[in-house]
RNA sequence: GUGGCUAUCGUCUAAUGGUAAGACAACGGUUUGUGGUACCGUGAACGAGGGUCCGAUUCCCUCUAGCCACCCCA
């Protein structure tokens, strides 16, 4: 095994790591002459571009989770899970050669089978292609389906930008009217809302259909080759790779050259302006806030009419996209489907977290013990798992050192978990059926039978909850904002949540 | 894919061409079955490979990884 690990490694880059010196030192003691595997060089690293999400990272992943699960249950979308390997063919076919993805950014290799598979990199052509594979065309319209997952893109890795990330998709397919557009919308305006995300911005636009994009970029492709001399020489590049993106450019020159450039929305066919304009009444009605980009091009090739994306802007005015989405009318025939239209908005979860450390948003506030078991003496420390499950079924979440000998290195660790109440029990309780329970912020402590303990553990912990909130968290303090209202307010309805089960 | 900056215990930071220092965290102790503080102790690092040199963590090169700017995107 390790040997293939060695050969997989890059020939000339053994960036290696020995099996720790210290690891090799402690075994290397006389007393515990464990046998060591011979000493193998293995590289102890994660890929490029891939991390790892630890334990200190978790709560924001599960807030983040949590709000989806809601959104998800109340706007009717049923979860759909997709494999995170497809044919490549599928994405050449759906995202269109040229387009980055493709061309660069895709994980593309052959199995043992010969099959020419792809990591995907993104989640609408599997969905597609699970729709067709299933005949979910015969359900009962709209059809609502929400994913996540893992996503593979192999680019230059940066702060919030990974060669795998996570996202969130919401997708619907089988309307056409622009109400859908506008309820997809407001679904993703509710997550980020519900995050407590601010400095948020939406952009919205029309690109139209492919036919009516061709004229476009005709006209516009004529109108910039008449400025060409002014463009940087990035956009010059451009206007014959993707002029579309020259819209997007930053350099001042640039901007000055497309703000007088034909607009998009002038070259969009009737049907494609009845559309946004319904589409922009909609949004109106739902009160929500947004801005209408022209320029707004997405990456994929297979977008229709809407297209929306949702930004942030930090302190020094750089913008990250968080997520975005559109209508994709045309691809689920273009895949050998029943004409099907469909909208959808995928969310870039490892993003979103950055923002929400960005903007100091609370995580989600993990459950803690509030109760420590200890043990001590050989006899005690067999009835303690007993106990400790007896104790858990009940619903008090505890905490507990077994492993340590001492009653005094137990009590520390006690203390440091900031517990409320310990149960001790130890030799002579162990033999005659009781225990102690300890109040930890009074110090006081009485001895119960072990089939009180419940009971008695409960009693203080409930006298502490009137006074300290729920969790064992103090209650905030009589000048608290609303945003601290609503957390306290949440985690109480967590709790009773909790408590029911 | 292009260019730039960076790399020291688990974390944060020092110093150095000649034994790598500290803080936090961890673990243990300060005599018997009770927490805090204090004090004491233990373990723990120069990303990898090569070169120059008597000697490299330090200088040079390559690789790897992270970050930044492009490209692009979530």
């Amino acid at each position: 095994m390790a040997k293939s690990t060695k050969t997989e490694a890059p020939k000339k880059s053994p960036a290696v790591k020995k099996a720790k010196a210290s690891a090799v030192k402690r075994s290397a003691k006389p007393a515990a002459a464990i046998p060591v595997a011979p000493q193998e060089e293995v590289l102890l690293q994660a890929l490029r571009g891939m991390r790892d999400i630890l334990p200190d990272e978790q709560p924001y992943w599960e807030r983040v989770r949590r709000i989806l699960s809601h959104a998800q249950i109340e706007y009717g979308y049923r979860r759909i899970d997709l494999p995170m390997v497809e044919y490549a063919h599928l994405y050449l076919r759906t995202l269109g050669e040229g387009t980055d993805i493709i061309d660069k950014e895709m994980y593309v290799f052959n199995t043992r089978g010969n099959d020419r598979v792809a990591l995907r990199p993104e989640m609408t052509a599997g969905l597609c292609r699970a729709y067709i594979e299933h005949g979910m065309g015969v359900l009962p319209k709209p059809i609502k389906l929400f994913s996540m997952g893992s996503l593979f893109r192999y680019d230059r890795p940066q702060e919030g930008r990974y060669r795998e990330h996570t996202q969130a998709n919401f997708d619907v397919f089988g309307e056409e009217d622009p109400i859908l557009d506008a309820q997809v919308i407001q679904l993703a305006f509710r997550v980020v809302r519900d995050l407590g995300l601010k400095n948020i911005e939406f952009q919205v636009n029309s690109i139209g259909t492919p036919e009516s994009r061709r004229d476009y970029e005709k006209v516009l492709v004529r109108y910039l080759e008449s400025q060409k001399h002014r463009l940087c020489q990035n956009c010059k590049e451009r206007l014959t790779t993707n002029p579309m993106r020259i819209l997007d450019c930053k350099e001042e020159k640039c901007i000055q050259i497309t703000t007088h450039a034909p607009q998009s929305l002038d070259y969009l066919d009737q049907e494609s302006r009845d559309h946004f304009k319904r589409l922009l009444e909609y949004l109106d009605e739902l009160e929500l806030p947004y801005m209408i980009n022209t320029r707004l091009v997405r990456g994929l090739d297979y977008y229709t009419r809407t297209v929306f994306e949702i930004r942030s802007t930090d302190k020094e005015g750089r913008s990250y996209s968080l997520g975005g989405g559109g209508r994709y009318d045309r691809l689920v025939q273009m895949l050998g489907g029943e004409p099907t239209p469909a909208i959808g908005f995928g969310l870039g979860l490892d993003r979103i977290i950055l923002e929400m450390k960005r903007t100091q948003v609370k995580p989600y506030v993990e459950p803690k013990p509030r109760v420590f078991l200890a043990q001590l003496g050989d006899m005690a420390k067999k009835k303690s798992l007993r106990l400790f499950a007896d104790l858990e079924k009940n619903g008090i979440l505890i905490a507990e050192s077994f492993g340590r000998g001492t009653l005094k290195s137990q009590l520390r660790v006690a203390n440091r978990l900031g517990v409320e109440v310990t149960i001790i029990i130890g030799q002579k309780e162990a033999l005659d059926g009781t225990a102690i329970v300890k109040d930890m912020v009074s110090g006081t402590q009485e001895t119960v039978m072990q089939d009180k303990l419940v009971d008695a553990a409960k009693k203080i912990l409930k006298a502490n909850t009137a006074l300290m909130g729920p969790n064992g968290i103090p209650l905030p303090k009589p000048s608290e904002d609303d945003e601290e209202e609503e957390e306290k307010e949440r985690l109480e309805k967590e709790k009773r949540h909790h408590d029911k089960r």
